[in-house]
DNA sequence: TTTTGAGTTGTTCGA
DNA sequence: GTCGAACAACTCAAA
């Protein structure tokens, strides 16, 4: 009797599971292993360790139908892999491609004398298979998509029967309860109800206020979710499908980025930005992180990070704007922050963003781009709702006013119960002046 | 090798 | 209020 070691990670299910399927067709016995890393544990917020402990309740339920159990193990990953693969034939887990896991992963290899079978299980298309006619990988995104969108692929057959091991089993941490039911049932239903509002994604996609993104992130992050399940639900029946289904191309691409460019966590893409006049300013930081800049769709969005560890994806992109071009913070800064909170904080994801964001990376925006955070709000957020739900200091304030509330009279104001530098402070600076200084810097940086 | 067309998400200014 | 142009040339990818 073989048995097949199955190392999860950022592929919590079991359907549409390459290295799972090939470990239960292959052996009589398999053991399923995940490892708390407590480096990556203690960079993690609640929102997130709180949602991992929900998959690994679920994970471990459903191996139950089979009699077994998930092997918890906390510890140093590379030590507790290669202890349980010491009665395995062979160890099974889907590749990653951030520069931890790829060390990790190498480690873990130079020690299993070829019984390693990695697999390519997190994204549609994983990095390198998507290249140019020349054999490079892309730097675009749009020729990216095209290539990406001729390549068939298609999900697993369902998984088949499993002998899982059920003893020791357990390990799994107790924890709060998650904001979203844990596991690949669950994700299941979630990208049911993403699919049966997919058709006017496109339109509506960037409505903070109607909160009408597919809320997928983290499923795809955890892996509870398979892009490839989720890219043929979502299918290509309507411009909205078509827009929701390119958005996991995006993912892909940032992952292949990652995989080329690992040094991009830490340096940017477009080596010249690098030289950027970044301000020192913790007192800045600490306001954009506490949701106090003075801007409302900021605060807003920085709070729903807090409370929630998941923002918009549109606040995302204006208040990382404001982090970085309005403040001038090294967007390493706001990188890190935002991955620690977010419930789908992902290396590739979160760095290529931000890049992006920042003009520093591949296919990254003009640096001459800055949002206007007052504009954002009030074309993205109409009525101010979004607003309104997050920042209650400032909900009386009548419709898309609330976005520039030191533009308002004194009545307004005071109608509204809102005293400036005492229930909410004054912009802590000038857009306008804040624009021109970071094009400023950022020109410097071109030389 | 050279050429050519094209490029997620914006803002501001002036007519 | 609306519209087009400027922003700044540059890099990528394919023919």
């Amino acid at each position: 009797m073989t048995t097949g070691l199955v190392w999860f990670r950022s592929d919590l299910r079991l359907g549409d599971n390459p290295a799972w399927a090939e470990a239960t067709a292959l052996h009589e016995r398999v053991v399923a292993l995940f490892v708390i890393d407590p480096g990556l544990w203690d960079g993690s917020g609640a929102a997130r360790r709180n949602q991992l402990g929900a998959h690994l309740v679920a994970l471990d339920d459903s191996l139950g139908q089979w009699g077994g159990r998930l092997l918890v193990r906390r510890g140093d990953p590379v030590e507790a892999v290669l202890e349980a693969a010491r009665g395995a034939d062979a160890v099974y887990w889907n590749d990653d491609v951030t520069p931890y896991a790829a060390r990790r992963d190498r480690a873990v290899r130079s020690e299993l004398d070829g019984r390693e079978r990695v697999h390519d299980g997190r994204y549609v298309h994983a990095p390198g298979q998507i290249l140019t006619s020349a054999g490079e990988p892309y730097r675009v995104f749009t020729p990216f998509h095209r290539r990406w969108a001729a390549e068939p692929w298609a999900p697993l057959p369902e998984p088949g029967e499993a002998r899982v091991a059920g003893d020791p089993g357990g390990g799994v941490p107790d924890l709060p309860p998650a904001v979203m039911p844990g596991g690949e049932a669950a994700a299941l239903v979630r990208l049911a109800a993403a699919v049966d509002r997919a058709d006017d994604y496109d339109e509506v996609r960037d409505r903070p206020d109607l909160d009408a993104t597919s809320r997928l992130s983290a499923d795809l992050k955890f892996g509870t979710l398979s892009p490839r399940t989720a890219a043929r639900d979502i299918g290509d029946e309507s411009a909205g499908r078509r827009s929701l289904v390119r958005q996991l191309a995006w993912r892909d691409f940032y992952a292949q980025v990652m995989h080329f460019h690992p040094d991009t966590t830490a340096r940017s893409m477009r080596r010249e930005y690098d030289s950027i006049a970044w301000r020192d300013d913790p007192e800045a930081l600490a306001a954009w992180q506490a949701g106090l800049t003075g801007y409302p769709i900021v605060d807003a969005g920085m709070r729903q990070l807090a409370a929630e560890g998941w923002m918009h994806n549109r606040v995302r992109m204006i208040a990382a704007s404001f982090l970085v071009k309005d403040l001038l913070v090294d967007w390493r800064l706001g990188e890190r922050h935002f991955r620690r909170l977010l419930v789908d904080g992902d290396v590739a994801q979160n760095v290529g963003n931000w890049q992006w964001v920042a003009g520093t990376g591949t296919d990254a925006a003009p640096y001459f781009r800055v949002f206007n955070p007052v504009l954002q709000g009030k074309r993205f957020d109409p009525n101010g709702d979004y607003v309104r739900r997050w920042v209650p200091e400032l909900g009386d304030l009548d419709g898309a006013a609330l976005h520039a509330p030191w533009m308002l009279g004194p009545l307004e104001l005071e109608t509204a119960g809102v005293v400036l530098g005492d229930t909410y402070p004054p912009p802590i600076v000038d857009h306008a002046e804040a624009r021109d200084a970071a094009i400023a810097a950022y020109e410097a940086a071109r030389g």
